[in-house]
DNA sequence: CAGAACATGTAACCGGTTACATGATTTT
DNA sequence: AAAATCATGTAACCGGTTACATGTTCTG
């Protein structure tokens, strides 16, 4: 169900694409929450069209079908965003590594620790100039930046959390068994 | 591969378990980064055994099989987390939701965020609740303190994201086309 | 004209979910 | 003795990944 949800949102905001631009990047932000290959995005396009929810068109001479989302589509994802219960389940093998370093004895977990926060805080300047670079918008409606800010207030989560685990950590092993 | 090193976090770091009590909550934190159901977790103990990276121990008449880290299963989970890159992949229903709904007209998504923030709020004040109610650990090692540190972080930072959203369209919408 | 990039599709496989199935102990 | 809970497993299905396969247009 979410992929098909996620096509509908790209086209929604992103107007008339084709499965090559949409498997390129998923618009360069959706992919961060919902990541999908060619092989699963062409099949569902197809759906997607067989079921009225998009419209097809062909584009020049390459074999290129561009598709723009449908009245009944639009339809579809107000209903999915305002009618239904999303589930809060995620699975992120980033985390979950996240969530084991402190197992590691000490020595071991605190460079990590402050690795992986230098990795994260870099990740999140990288993205901050992006989004400062585009600006927030002046008028409602379709366009990325709240994605972006939105992945960007996660990953500096993590970066704190790892900054700050690798401190504590640190803490109590000087002063602990010393 | 991941779940594997999941089941093996948890054997490190909540001692000798069954794949019952695996089952019931993965320790209560890790569900939340690496959810499973118990039709994957027994077979996957089974291997884990199968492959020396636990031991087994029956217990008690109810057929309750009860498992044990190993010397090589320690190994593989310091392996796997000081000498492998985790995919940075996530997959998430909830900030798919997040990231398509400024795409509503403004009338209808402000109250959502709102909503949404609101819920988000909720569940890190139950969150710090029970995180401040067992307290930073004083010495290193097991437990899922931090686990539930970070967890209450990354929800802290969507709800503001919503938060800051819905104002942000508020505000637009109020001056912009009035 | 060769190689890169554009562009779409299919097939095999794997991890994960849902549903099915069974039996032992404890509680009421 | 019935119901609830403990406890483990299997099978069918589905969504997603990897790999295979094919043809077109642009660039150097």
């Amino acid at each position: 169900m979410s992929l098909r949800i996620a096509l509908l949102g790209a086209l929604a905001a992103n107007g008339p694409l084709s499965g090559y631009d949409l498997a390129k990047n998923f618009d360069g932000s959706l992919s961060y929450v919902w990541p999908a290959r060619h092989s699963q995005i062409y099949p569902e396009l197809a759906k997607l069209a067989a079921d009225g929810l998009a419209t097809v068109r062909e584009d020049g001479g390459r074999g290129r079908k561009v598709y723009e989302i449908a009245e009944d589509g639009r339809a579809a994802l107000a209903k999915w965003l305002t009618g239904t219960e999303p589930s809060r389940g995620i699975r992120s093998e980033a985390s979950l590594r996240m969530f084991l370093l402190p197992l590691l004895d000490p020595a071991q977990a605190v460079p990590l620790l402050r690795r992986e926060a230098e990795r994260y805080a870099e990740q999140v300047r990288e993205l901050e100039q992006v989004r400062d670079h585009h600006r927030p918008p002046t008028a409602p409606g379709r366009n990325g930046w709240y994605a972006l800010d939105l992945g960007i207030r996660q990953l500096a989560a993590i970066r704190d959390w790892a900054a700050a685990t690798a401190d504590h950590i640190a803490e109590l092993t000087s002063s602990g068994p010393g």
